[in-house]
DNA sequence: TGATTTAGTTAGTAATTACTAACTATATTT
DNA sequence: AAATATAGTTAGTAATTACTAACTAAATCA
């Protein structure tokens, strides 16, 4: 019996390979690592502005706002000025911005489907009742 | 009790961030990701010449040759000249370099242990059982 | 109301990451 | 031995990612 480290290596492997297929099967592979952690991040924090997204990522507002220009002439990102203070805009994903999200989510499923064909339905219970034992705060 | 595939997006999650947070204590976070992805490959397919790293990256040679020039700068890979043929280097990562593989491992070790520290001793044997079952071919 | 702060932008610069075309030197094929 | 193929390199180019300094316009503080 292998040791709970060498599994969680493994895990990590099979999670990351899942992704890297779902992002080839979401024709996403043209966005690079850093591209896809800004709509993971505009997602996350649901619709930021600039300067929030800028703090979050830890870079300059310049450099947040180069990569934004590119997003919205690209379709994966839209800008509402706000009305509370009109200096300030929040940022929305497109149709196209949410796919990552979607990829994400589509990867997840992949997996778990994976791992449900390899268990019976008793001990697919027990492994969602371990889990959520150890990923709870 | 939730889906496994939410389960499966926590758990991504959170071995994300035990990876950056092991990324950030081992001193490598002036590394990008595409660099630490180079550093990876070479472990991964012990000490490869830059044909074969190129190919396995799908990255042109002179590509993967610019990237390896700044890599023996910073000491993090040496090359060895092969003696079959003479044309050719064997790649192989210095004490530094190898850090990357480390960092990995300390971060399994730290997901490893936070999630022995949840369960008692029977039910971690269980969560072993059921992952070694899941992640075989 | 005037001074200061904040949100976003513009301009200029630099490192990283990637490419193709053309080259040298060694190895293999005919 | 000559022709071809392979390993690596060099040079020139381009997109991406990041920075600082300096700016405009709106909001807040004194």
């Amino acid at each position: 019996m292998k040791k709970l480290e060498e599994i969680v290596a493994k895990l990590s492997n099979v999670m990351v390979q899942m992704e890297d297929t779902a992002k080839d099967q979401f024709n996403l592979s043209n966005l690079t690592h850093t591209q896809m952690n800004y709509l993971e991040t505009i997602h996350m924090l649901g619709n930021p502005n600039i300067t929030e997204l800028a703090n979050i990522l830890k870079l300059s507002k310049p450099t947040v706002k180069v990569a934004i220009d590119k997003f919205i002439e690209k379709d994966f990102v839209f800008k509402v000025q706000s009305d509370e203070d009109r200096r300030s805009a929040h940022l929305h994903l497109t149709e196209k911005g949410k796919l990552i999200n979607q990829m994400h989510d589509f990867a997840h499923k992949r997996i778990a489907e994976s791992f449900k064909g390899k268990l019976n339905d008793h001990e697919t219970q027990t492994l969602i009742e371990l889990l959520n034992k150890v990923l709870c705060k």
